[in-house]
DNA sequence: GTTGCTTTGTCCTGTGACTGGAGAAAGCCA
DNA sequence: TGGCTTTCTCCAGTCACAGGACAAAGCAAC
């Protein structure tokens, strides 16, 4: 089946589509107080969407005192896919085109058994939340993979995390499969464009996006849209250097932030701590290979073991350490710390925080709220739906 | 007398008059193959633009094998004048409509002074350069300031190097006793927009530009327009902690880069380095009072002195690893280094790179030069004329 | 029910922006 | 002098758009 064979014409329909999305139905009239453009012309456009069947009117709205107004809405059988690629685990959902979720599934898995395994595992998922009655076919799809991408190619770059996707033609070949258009971005910047379109980051125009997950990146959004950098590797924030000749780090140089802190770090530093007797409490969580996770020093922490709290707490020094360096540079407007080790949650906001208010000049940090995240996992997959209907929501 | 009442009317206009600007004198067939328009309209455009005097008319091209072209230009009588307030030094310039410097004059300032006494200096600077006979009047000014400013408004907040600057309306002062009108903006940017208009920044959409001079500042470019932060603070980069627990700044914190390494930390520690009989050339140096500048380091370096050499790349180095951080997470397309203490030159760019290359990720690295500055002290003034001519060349 | 008022949506015409072609002007070359 | 090229101008036709007139639809007061 072939599914949104049209793309707005002009650049007033993109924006009439947008409207629709991020403001949900609306009348024409409402459209027109957001649009600057005459009743007329409006009409005109809105009309043109109709006969393309992007939009639908649907029913009337109630008085508002005197002619009821049409309801005019996207297209209800529009379905996107978000996909965030993670280094343990996927997540894939999807959305209506006012980017809703409909359903989504997270499975644990791993991005070092390469491309092919991983989007068979993903094309797999697909079926399942289409085969749930959610969705007939997808209209386009927002790929986020844990790395650096060439962004108009689709196409990761030097991944460090993992090396067998190096060049891999993500976007044709996702396109091909799933038979519809695909965009392929960094999943931290994802994340930024999730908390952007649903989240705390709403109405901020600059921001960063800091997500620590296996890893740790940052996302930059400059005037509401994301900056990429010259290569795809803006934000790339795991391997500043928190401590000059420090710890190895995986990528061969010494004392990288995400050597001190990052969901691998914080394990493994806690299953240090665990089997030198340092923490009962740990010691407890220990699995049968004799590993922790960053979910059980979450844990630990939330069980009031100090151990736990402390390795939190440092790492949460470092982080801000940097994110103070990054506030002095960039001056955003709005901090969002995010990922998966969203369980470590208040005591690592209050570390972070003490680190920027600290270093930063008062000018930079003076109006600078730091909060978590919103959305929590699917900040990901929003943003990958987000992507791609900014992508067919621009004219052809 | 009265300049330039006339602005462009559209933005067709305002991109015919950057053409010209940054292209210098052309045909109506010249223009036309740069700016996608008919050339029955483009004709249009620039009778009016002719009209209202902005562009001229001035003689024929030679013929390229058929009737010889008009040549269009920008009036020629058209003067902007950039001022770069440095924290001990003034330059002022005046430019043609093309942002060539016809005329530059440096004086030694202190900003602590505070703005009036300053602008008195620069006001007399200017008449000076229009007794000289290089310009009836100007059109236009672009100030520099060694501080942050809120842009829209013209006005510095909370600069730390110049407190008595502080809410001063520089914008709306300067205007009305220049009589044209004016914008303002951080000195570092200034730089940045020269670079990017006259020198080694041409045709590079993002980059950094890191300024030391008396402190150390960052101009950040994004997709070719300045971006300045949400409170105009974006770039202060002088005070990111260099060193856990580090040397007192000035600022109240601790370990800050400028405490390491700025005009006025260098020469301090080398005048340290000179009356503790560390090295010879520069005590040699030293003036009255006991003191050296940053100058006489660059000479001493000049002539070979280990303590002064060792000095500029132990800065560098600290430089060098703040910048690699930056460099991480912006992904810039090239790094620019000016400032006043350029003759430090080739030494410092050296530290500097090393570092970068050594702690930043390859692919931020792969394709990155990192390059002294072209313009010297005219980078500062050029990007004023840069600044205000882009604000005078964009539709009313 | 009727009347007046409000909001919503449609229709129509006039205006200005813009394109593309025809051709004039001006130059080169043989 | 006649072809060929480039540059520039003029003109008519097309399209985008605004804004007013008007129709449709609803509410409320009488």
């Amino acid at each position: 089946m072939r599914r949104m064979t049209a793309r707005p014409a002009n650049a007033h329909q993109a924006r009439l589509l947008r409207l629709l999305r991020d403001g949900g139905p609306n009348s024409r009239a409402q459209l027109g107080d957001q649009v600057d453009l005459s009743r007329s012309k409006l009409a005109v456009e809105v009309d043109r969407l109709l006969e393309t069947g992007l939009v639908v009117a649907d029913g009337l709205a109630a008085s508002r005192g005197g002619r009821r107004s049409h309801n005019i809405r996207l297209a209800p059988a529009l379905r996107f896919l978000g996909v965030d690629i993670g280094a343990t685990s996927v997540d894939v959902a999807v959305t209506n085109a006012e980017l809703e979720v409909l359903g989504h599934i997270n499975q644990p898995m791993d991005v070092r058994e390469g491309p092919v395994a991983v989007f068979e595992q993903v094309l797999a998922m697909a079926a399942k939340l289409r085969a749930s009655g959610l969705a007939e076919g997808f209209d386009g799809a927002g790929i986020g993979v844990p790395g650096p991408v060439r962004f108009p190619e689709g196409v990761p770059v030097a991944p460090p995390i993992m090396p067998g996707w190096d060049g891999f033609p993500v976007r044709e070949a996702l396109s091909q499969e799933l038979g519809c258009p695909v965009m392929v971005d960094n999943d931290v910047n994802l994340m930024a464009m999730g908390e952007q379109h649903a989240g705390v980051a709403r109405s901020v125009g600059d921001f960063l996006c800091v997500k620590i997950g296996t890893g740790i990146g940052c996302g930059i959004v400059v005037g509401g849209e994301v900056y990429r950098g010259t290569t795809g590797s803006a934000g790339d924030i795991g391997h500043i250097q928190a401590e000059p000749d420090g710890r190895p780090c995986a990528c061969g140089n010494r004392g990288c932030l995400e050597a001190y802190f990052s969901g691998a770090a914080l394990a493994r530093d806690a299953t240090e701590a665990a089997t030198q007797g340092r923490s009962a409490e740990l010691a407890a969580r220990l699995d049968e290979a004799g590993r922790l996770s960053a979910v059980d020093v979450a844990a630990a922490a939330a069980a009031g073991d100090a151990t736990a709290l402390d390795l939190i707490r440092e790492g949460g020094n470092r982080t801000g350490q940097v994110i103070a360096a990054l506030v002095s540079f960039f001056n955003p407007g709005l901090v969002v710390i995010g990922g998966g080790v969203t369980g470590l949650g208040h005591t690592l906001l209050a570390a972070i925080r003490t680190q920027v208010y600290r270093q930063s000049l008062p000018l930079a940090t003076g109006n600078l709220p730091i909060v978590l995240g919103e959305l929590g996992p699917t900040a990901g997959v929003i943003g990958g739906a987000r992507l791609i209907s900014d992508h067919l929501f621009s004219p052809a």
